[in-house]
DNA sequence: TCTCCTCGAGATCT
DNA sequence: CTCGAGGAGA
């Protein structure tokens, strides 16, 4: 493509520009790998620059090989990324140039699969920096802890590298380094698989939230049949105020309710939520909405009720 | 009923 | 970027 040599004479600026040989976001459990991290003097491929490589290679669960490399910038570090990392222009001023060492670093990983944390930012600004340099683009796939524990542990306050390593008491080592932060995210996701294992989760079940009533199952065998819920079949629409709509779910399911992602002849509640988010719908109401009350003119037992309702029937 | 599409909201990386 | 809403069209 001629505009590629265009946007390379440039200088490293591919802002918007597609990565089309970019690997795949992969929500998986795997043995071997590689954990990568990096530190550059900003967010911006465009305009910061790579100051430090961090790489292990992980093995069953053991450290097999590790990488690490600081890395001289074009320009000079600002004072509060040295603040933040503890990498001084003293420190890099005889460092190689990322020219050097990025071939170090892709020859390192290979084709491994890559794991990381917000891995996207770094295989971000690797990607534009093999563009810049004409080397094969970066087109491992990779693991994202982030993308990660958030579906698996939907409880968290947040879900920074920081947060993570604390949850797992991952031990305190140099924070905001290339090669302690890999190491970190790896013992974090060797601990996300053992809970995997121990879960008996099934990744590929979170892959399509779909039909999100299908992946919801009773955690309990003993219903009450007095509950207005039991037998009862649900739908929502909107947002619930006082929690997400899959625990809303839950406890309808927990309840020996049912629940169904659409209303049909077979929903006996449709609880209300807030559309107030949603501008297409703002003054008027869902499609779920009149749906239902369609088929409660037309006879079905179907009932339009609001979110604090529900939370009565619950009791 | 099922398969995409669009849109807004909210984090995380240095 | 990722998720979770509703919506359009087959």
């Amino acid at each position: 493509m001629s505009s590629t040599e265009v946007l390379i004479s440039l200088g490293p600026d591919f802002s918007g520009a597609p990565r089309p040989d970019k690997g795949k976001s992969k929500l998986i459990a795997t043995e071997s790998y590689i954990s990568i991290d990096i530190e550059t003097t900003g967010f911006d491929p465009r305009f910061d620059s790579l100051i430090e490589f961090g790489a292990v290679k992980m093995k069953d669960g053991l450290v097999i090989d590790q990488f690490q490399s600081l890395v001289k910038p074009e320009s000079d570090i600002p004072s509060y990324i040295t603040e933040l990392t503890g990498i001084s222009n003293d420190m890099v001023a005889n460092a190689p140039f990322v020219e050097d060492v990025l071939p170090q670093f892709l020859a390192f990983i290979g084709d491994n699969l890559l794991v990381g944390h917000n891995v996207n930012f770094d295989i971000n600004f690797i990607y534009d920096l093999t563009r810049f340099y004409t080397l094969p683009p970066l087109s491992n796939d990779f693991v994202d802890t982030l993308r990660l524990s958030r579906r698996l542990f939907s409880d968290w306050t947040n879900y920074k590298l920081e947060t993570m390593a604390n949850y797992f008491q991952i031990g305190e080592v140099t924070a905001h380094r290339a090669l302690s932060d890999s190491l970190k995210t790896a013992q974090c996701y060797e601990q996300i698989k053992k809970y995997i294992r121990e879960n008996d989760i099934q990744l590929k079940s979170f892959t399509s939230w779909n039909s999100l009533s299908k992946h919801i199952t009773s955690q309990t065998d003993t219903f009450d049949p007095d509950s207005p819920i039991f037998g009862k079949s649900f739908a929502f629409t909107g947002a619930l105020e006082k929690m997400h709509r899959r625990d809303a779910m839950q406890l309808v399911v927990n309840a020996g309710g049912v629940c169904c992602d659409g209303v049909t002849r077979d929903t006996n509640y449709l609880v209300l939520g807030s559309t107030d988010y949603c501008k297409s719908i703002k003054d008027g109401k869902s499609s779920k909405q009149k749906r239902a009350e369609a088929l409660r003119l037309a006879g079905y037992d179907i009932s339009i009720i609001s979110e604090n309702v529900f939370y009565d029937m619950l009791e």
